[in-house]
DNA sequence: TTGTAAGCGTTATCAG
DNA sequence: CTGATAACGCTTACAA
């Protein structure tokens, strides 16, 4: 393999000049730079980054650490991070952390490590103390599913009221018995998506009735489980409002299977507007979340912070919209 | 940020003998490893390592291209990449390629560059011969979608098999037109399915209509599509193969559009055993692959390669399984 | 068992 | 405009 001592001894000049040539640096006369071009292509050469990277300190990687592979609501975020930051000449690798707080940590060592210049945090589990301590120290910002009161910069949609809205629309349809299904592990987003709830109803002077919350987990299956639960309720909730997609695709099997009409005889409500809210039987109405503007945005704030560590934290709330398809009406 | 000299001062013994301690070299005395320890705790050291990799060469990260992120398919097969790598001491990142070629070669790039060790490729783009000559010189396995010829260790399925088994099941089902919805773009995966569907017909003495095969794109609207325009054949099929679940998730949409009732009137089946598939309404028949058992392989496969790039190439198919559900029947 | 010092492949400073 | 050379942080002969 190729070093740049190798290109220079065969185009007869020093390995400065090569480098120079390697980075652009305008003061190369253009015939010396033809020469090493030459010579770089005759050699097939190719600088390693391994010493570039310790010259420099940086790798001009940046990590994207998320939860789970397998949910469809990261893919246009990636993307707008990936566009964003082969714009700057960074290269985005993902990590999957399983939402194992060691997961997280071995990938925090990479930074320490020096190994990636900053991460872009998914639904982080470290505690807020440690997050905060960290981000004074690495370039670490938050996308979407954030540690709420740690001092990192930000970007989200405003849960809460993406969450009033939802359900201030159910009420307007004529609802007055509005179930909620949520997550029964405390997430920011599900945490604020809970108050925005209880605040549009509270507003609109209808009782919050804790027998019509019901606490579960993010598949399918438990909402088909926490959908049934809910009809066995002694006033059951003729709308529901789910925090996901996935658990809505659930929660409408469960109904069906109840031998209820989704958008007739019930209205569901999901979140994120992930395909299959477009696609299932029937189309769900859901909440959008402006997916690839808030990667853009994630990645802007994770550069700023890689240029100068001590720039101020922002939080950005970036607008969400009601998407209304079938399963309301 | 803390170096190894400053440890080495620190602890009052020489580089040396802290890199011995940091690499758990045997024959440092246990009262000098203490000292070195504390020293390292004291100064909340951490090992720079562009610094290691350099001198070593080699970064024991582990690449996984993927096309894109947004395919379910993927996340157990990551997982299973990521328990072998793991146990071995390397780490797994993700690149996602867009299915651009230029993509893909920046990715290569990172080989060139020594940021990963090697890469794990699923559905490459890269010409037949650029991939055997670049897997002469570097660690690339390939996974589940491969290049076909292309002289690089590999694990997938028995595609064509498969596809046999299936459409066999349909014709033991009593079907006699029987309908194939295939990529239009040529896969080897989706080549060798079209293969083993032929054969299963010839072999049965059913004719090969033509008119029944469609070829499309691998979303649920190019399935609904597909099953609408399949069914204004002058014979309409009574069953229909796809080749991929979120295929055959659009054409039960479109055939239920049609008034037909899906496992009744007519049955589907899939490909993948996808989540949605055993949630979709009706379940969907499809086709298991031994996710997790792939990933492991696979990267049994790259790290050996890595450990000796001239090993020779292997090519492990693993067994499938056919999942019969409420689609058919 | 420990220390000295060379070297991994770059970049950047300084002198010319 | 170009060259010599130190330095980045680490590992590893080789010597002691």
């Amino acid at each position: 393999m190729a070093t740049i001592k190798d290109v220079a001894q065969h185009a007869k000049v020093s390995v400065a000049t090569v480098s120079r040539v390697l980075n652009n640096d305008p003061k190369v006369r253009a015939e010396t730079k033809e020469v090493v071009e030459r010579a770089i292509d005759e050699l097939g050469y190719s600088p390693n980054l391994l010493g570039r990277n310790l010259r420099r300190s940086s790798t001009h990687n940046i990590l994207v650490l998320l939860p789970t592979i397998s949910n469809q609501f990261y893919s246009a975020i990636i993307k707008g991070i990936r566009e964003e930051a082969t714009l700057k000449g960074y290269n985005v690798m993902i990590g999957i952390t399983d939402l194992d707080v060691n997961i997280e940590m071995n990938h925090i060592q990479l930074l320490e490590n020096k190994l990636v210049d900053g991460i872009i945090f998914f639904t982080p589990q470290i505690a807020k103390s440690t997050l905060t301590r960290l981000g004074k120290v690495y370039p670490i910002v938050q996308c979407s599913e954030y540690v709420e009161g740690a001092k990192l910069s930000l970007v989200s949609i405003d849960n809460k009221q993406a969450a009033f809205d939802a359900t201030k629309y159910l009420i307007e349809l004529g609802h007055k018995h509005i179930g909620l299904i949520t997550s029964k592990k405390v997430y920011t987003s599900s945490k604020l998506r809970e108050e925005g709830f209880k605040e549009a109803l509270t507003q609109y002077q209808l009782p919050v009735n804790e027998e019509l919350i019901y606490y579960t987990d993010y598949t399918p299956q438990c909402g088909t489980e926490a959908a049934k639960a809910l009809l066995t309720r002694k006033t059951p909730p003729t709308a529901i409002f789910t925090i996901s997609d996935s658990l809505a695709i659930g929660v409408i099997r469960g109904l069906k299977e109840c031998g209820k009409k989704v958008g007739v005889d019930i209205d569901v409500i999901g979140f994120d507007n992930t395909f299959i809210s477009k696609f299932y039987e029937p189309t769900i109405t859901t909440i959008s979340q402006p997916r690839l503007e808030m990667g853009k945005k994630a990645a802007k704030l994770l550069l700023n912070k890689i240029q100068n560590i001590d720039s101020a934290n922002e939080t950005i709330f970036l607008p969400h919209e009601l998407m209304i398809r079938q399963s309301t009406k």
